[in-house]
Parts: structure tokens; C-alpha cells; sequence
DNA sequence: GCCCATTTGTGCGTATGTATG
DNA sequence: ACATACATACGCACAAATGGG
């Protein structure tokens, strides 16, 4: 005997005691209580702190460091390397290339594509259309200083709004498009927001470890008039950000 | 050889698959693609979508008819058990009674317990106050139809507010206590939403499986001066409810 | 009742990952 | 680095239940 690993945590989970220890020593290294170039307690400290084997401790320090978030040097202890979680700001007046301001330096979104489709239910109920109608699907990925930071599907009535996509090929932004349609401003009527782990497209695309956990915004902007004119489904890791309402 | 199961996913994740596969048909059925009683694929069609072993299917399907969600019977299939998230909606008034209003039955708020504390840096600075003041720290978990639905820790200034505890613990209203010390009314000035792993004591309180992700909401209420009054942080099952703005 | 296709349930073997000491 | 125990994931095979001809 002796040897036993006590399974009652582990068994029923199927999430990795190394994972949520590396997910609670992240959080307290974005969340402030450890600061850039501190030195994290002796790994059979977190081992006692955690209730775990220093085997395990190490593991979930090998894949932070694997994220550059702490650095371990022999003999000498592991350290802090990486600091601050960004804030996305979302209010009435939500738009894209102010979300991050001032908080990163190249914001950049890419298009994936663009496509016709028919509106799903969702989709149809979010835009106040009838389900079935056409409807511009445009996917997108989102980057600042280079980091993928956001995966967003966007929907856009197409009667209304024909060539979205096409106006915004050239434009790059939403709101010059709007305007293009006679729309001066618009506004956010509701934000959704929810938690789940991200599947394999949204790993490959926002470059994540498998597993990672997604914020994931459901948003419905609206005209001056209070008609619903977009609905759009944001994705962003959550390691990297947090929503600020 | 013909029977190695590819690492290439798993090992670097640590969350297993059959909770990934179980995540996202969670979300499907929450997320209103399958209705309640709506039969799900068959057992091989989903392994084949999630490109997986249908035994790891099996594993995932389990998992939810153990959390209720779906309801598997033998030569017909897998079915929707029940169906929807809460809501729990988010604003510039939230209050606890009111965020779940019309969603739930019996609500319900149980302290926890309530203890004066030195202001940590970032409770003094939610707070504006200095670090190291004293303020009084109030711990609860709450309940819908006698389901934990938040684990919620609030800090509030003794200095302004001394015996805040004792009076909560009278009226169970935080607007009382407030409006008993002359603020008539208080607003919400921000709030920040991340997502995490649920650690070992919020698995216990929330009765969540080990490793379930939470939905985090930390916030300040100011009263009508702009004087921030209060600094609460809340923690959602991500499986039960979603926030809205 | 019988056959049949579909679907879930179960057992065995094997390779690899997780966690401990 | 080594040893141990259990969890995860895979592949194959077959049993059991369902519902329709």
C-alpha cells in the first residue's frame, strides 16, 4: 500500500488536478496577488497548499511556463513572468476598435469569411426577423500585439443591409457601414454572457491550449429607433481577458 | 498495433475528452438547438462528429443524465431531460431578489458567516478606502428551487458602516440595511466578468462537479454621490445560468 | 409470432495519461 | 528515476431492447 492515488476528487471531474492548479496560481498572478518578478512559494508549498503531490505541482508549473506566464529556475524558485489580464469594456456604445483602448498596442481584426445564410431560430429571434429569412454571416478573429484575443461570428440582416459584407471588405468597420445604410449610430441592447470550454476550431484559431475556457458574449446591437440590426457571438479566452460591463 | 488512442489532444489539455464532448451537447440543449424531449444522434453519429470513441461518447452522455440533462433508454436513444439556463440579469439597479426574478421559485440567501477584516489592496481599492481599514466581509451561498446558484463574498467599509452583519443578519436585504444608514438608493458603477475553474470549496458549496467552470462577477454599488458603498464577488455555476447586461 | 435494422448496454484487451510515494 | 494504482480513450465483438414490416 502506501502507494494509493486518491481518486475521489480526479474520477468524476475529467479535469486534471495539474490543470485547475495551474488555472488558480494564473488567477492569482492576473488577478493581482502576484506581481510581475515575484517569486511563487517553494513547490512543496503549493504541493501542502493544494493538497497535492509536488509531482502534480510541477506539472501545472511546466505548463504555465509553457504559456510564458511563470518562469522556474533551478535552484532558485519560480517567478512571475507575464502580469495583466486585458479588460474588454462593453456598454451602450460597445464598439470593436474601443473595447481595448489604450490597453494594447496593434488591435487588428481579420476575416475569416463571409456567406448567405438562412437565419437559424436564434438568429432569427435575436435580429427580429422570420427564421429561414438571408442573412450576412461574417466570422472573425481578433488580435492585439499580435495575440489572438477574440473569435466573433457577426449576423446581419440581408434585406436590409445587402452587401454587408462586401461594404465591410472595404471598410474594416462596422460602423462605417452602418453609416453607408443611413444608420449614424447604433446601440447595444442586451449582452449575454456565458462560460464553456472551447472546441477544437476555437483552439486553433484564438492559438489556445485544448481545454481552455471561453467568455463568450452573445450581443444584439440596435438603430436609433430601437430595431434590432446585428447579433453577434464573441468568443475570448478567458485567461487573457475579462468583461467589463 | 491499430489501437492507439491518439495523445495528440488530450495530453496537453487536461480536461478529458468525454467532458468536452458532454460540454458541448450541454450547450446545444441549453443553448436552444435541441428542445426538451428532442431525441439526440445516435451514439456513433456523435462519436463520429466529435471524432471520438463511442465509449467516450458513452462516458459524456452519462455525465449529463447524471446531472439531469438528458435521459437515455436502451434501443431508442438518448433524450432532452430538461432544457434551459437562468438568466441572471445584470445592471445599473441589480439587486439579488431581482436578478432571477420570474425564472426560479424559491430564492433564497444563506450566510455563510460575516467577519470584520483588514482591507486587502484590492478591496481598499474597489472600495477607495485605505488598505488595512477595517471592513466587514459577509460570505453566502444562494439557492433557486433549493439549487446553489452564486457563492457570494461582499466586503462593505465598517468605518461608514459599522454592525453592517448584525443588521443584514435581521433583515436578509442588503437595500435595508443601506436605507436603514440613509442611503436610499444605490446603483451598480461596474462590473467585471472572467471565468474559471470552481476550486475545491465553491465544488462543495455549489454542489458542482469537480473542475465545472464558473462565471465570475466582481462589482462595486456606489451610492447616489458616486461613493463606492459596497465590493461584491460573485461566483455562477457556467452550466446553470448566463449573465445579462 | 418472426425477422430485421437501429440503438443502447456490456465485456475484453491494450495503450497512454494522471497522480502518488 | 522507478514503481504502483487508477482514469482515460481506443477498437472490436456481442448481447439486449425497441419499433416497424
Amino acid at each position: 500500500m502506501t502507494k494509493r492515488p486518491v481518486p475521489s476528487d480526479s474520477h468524476l471531474s475529467g479535469v486534471a488536478i495539474w490543470r485547475r492548479i495551474a488555472d488558480a496560481i494564473r488567477l492569482d498572478i492576473v488577478g493581482g496577488k502576484l506581481a510581475q518578478g515575484d517569486r511563487l512559494p517553494a513547490e512543496t508549498l503549493l504541493a501542502q497548499r493544494f493538497a497535492a503531490n509536488r509531482h502534480t505541482v510541477r506539472r501545472a508549473l511546466q505548463a504555465l511556463a509553457a504559456e510564458g506566464v511563470v518562469r522556474t529556475e533551478q535552484g532558485r524558485g519560480s517567478f512571475v513572468d507575464q502580469a495583466k489580464r486585458l479588460s474588454y469594456r462593453i456598454g451602450k456604445r460597445t464598439r470593436f476598435s474601443e473595447g481595448l483602448a489604450g490597453q494594447a498596442g496593434a488591435l487588428r481584426r481579420q476575416v475569416l469569411g463571409s456567406r448567405l445564410e438562412n437565419a437559424t431560430a436564434a438568429v432569427a429571434a435575436a435580429l427580429a426577423i422570420v427564421p429561414g429569412a438571408k442573412v450576412t454571416r461574417l466570422d472573425t478573429v481578433s488580435s492585439a500585439d499580435g495575440r489572438p484575443v477574440s473569435r466573433a461570428t457577426t449576423w446581419i440582416g440581408y434585406r436590409d443591409f445587402p452587401d454587408f459584407a462586401e461594404r465591410f471588405a472595404v471598410t474594416a468597420s462596422t460602423t462605417a457601414v452602418f453609416a453607408q445604410f443611413g444608420i449614424a449610430d447604433y446601440t447595444r441592447a442586451s449582452t449575454r454572457i456565458s462560460a464553456r470550454h472551447a472546441d477544437a476550431e476555437e483552439t486553433a484559431l484564438l492559438k489556445l491550449a485544448p481545454g481552455a475556457i471561453l467568455l463568450v458574449s452573445e450581443a444584439v446591437d440596435v438603430d436609433p429607433a430601437g430595431r434590432p440590426i446585428l447579433y453577434g457571438l464573441s468568443r475570448f479566452p478567458a485567461d487573457l481577458l475579462e468583461l467589463v460591463v
